[in-house]
DNA sequence: TTAATTTTAGAACAAATGTCCTAATTATAA
DNA sequence: TTATAATTAGGACATTTGTTCTAAAATTAA
């Protein structure tokens, strides 16, 4: 591994335990056993970390999720799609807790965030309308308007950590699970019959 | 009103423009034009300053929060808690949106909010119990367990600021208004027909 | 091998910031 | 009025922190 990706790597785990105020550049060249001006000479600027490890957060998501076959939606799709997301968020948990902060120091992750959560909208839609046309989610409780329970649902799939860092005791492994199953429980009242027979399958 | 009143409204005003991180003692006192060392006579740790403001957050919730009559649940009474917790809680936004940095700084600040998040969960019980025997939420979607579905609202309603913050443009009254709808839409799947009916009445 | 490039270490700098100290001023109470 | 206490202003201090600079060391390429 080079030092650059090495830096990346010892930041993002500093990053994770104590957020990126309490973590200088210092701190990070200190955990690495290398000077403090080595560190600055790979990145000149404490910001541009920040912005590569955002850049490695989106890339992995898109990665990931771009490996789910959505021909055919299924309930076990959409938990799989939770686990999958809610584990790399975890793995780039500081960026989550402090995604205000990093959003109002850094304009560019705030604009491609945006646009970013624009296109999520318009994937889970899509995705909604087919759990609806296979039978599996009611129709009715939505009226054609998804917009709410999208939003409601983002919330919890964006800050699940936030709060499980406040509230949660336990391994990061038994955290993911817990909060999985929170988010993934929110759907069960938009079930229908046969798609309550998924989840219990 | 006091020095030390006109420090704690200023520096609410200053954190909830810009946090916490952006604000310094100097900051406050320019923004009041008093004396750097004045500020600091009233309140020589600026942390002390934080927990003054948290406590009126606290204080502020219970005492709109208590007024409410609990004896006859409603759907409109939902709603009504959501309004006014909403809008105490966009007077205090800095705490929300630095919920968990402010929480590991100040270690006094996350027991007392984690020992209120339980008290909370418990007084959510109760209302959804209610919400049921008055045949005005469905009992069959929870199974007697509502411990996800109020985590889940909760989440909701502790992070909604912070995602506002980032994606929301308007003014804060239009904000309030559209996220206590995104909030209060979250129990329409849990409606039974009369319960629905009060919604639109 | 030698020259050029990259990497590393260490020091230095300037700006910011929370905290503390002292003296002057103002308000309060005897 | 006078003395006591509270408030205010201004400066000083030490620390931290991101950033820059220089020179040595290591690596690479010719």
């Amino acid at each position: 591994m080079t030092t650059k990706e090495k830096i990346l790597e010892t930041a993002l785990k500093l990053f994770n335990e104590r957020g990126t105020d309490q973590i200088t550049t210092r701190h990070i060249a200190a955990e690495m056993k290398i000077s403090h001006g080595n560190l600055c000479y790979h990145y000149p600027k404490k910001e541009e970390i920040i912005k590569k490890l955002y850049e490695e957060l989106v890339q992995e998501l898109d990665n990931e999720i771009s490996k789910v076959q959505l021909n055919v939606v299924s309930i076990s799709l959409l938990i799989q799609m939770a686990e999958i997301t809610f584990g790399i968020q975890l793995k780039y948990k500081f960026f989550l807790i402090e995604i205000v902060k990093i959003m109002r120091d850094i304009p560019e992750i705030k604009t491609h965030f945006r646009s970013l959560y624009q296109k999520r909208e318009a994937q889970f839609t899509f995705i909604i309308e087919k759990l609806i046309s296979e039978s599996l989610f009611n129709a009715s409780l939505f009226e054609g308007n998804y917009e709410k329970i999208i939003k409601q649902f983002y919330l919890i799939g964006d800050f699940w950590i936030s709060e499980a860092e406040i509230l949660f005791e336990g391994s990061p492994e038994e955290k993911l699970r817990t909060y999985v199953e929170i988010a993934t429980a929110f759907f069960t009242p938009y079930l229908t019959q046969k798609g309550r027979a998924q989840l219990t399958g």
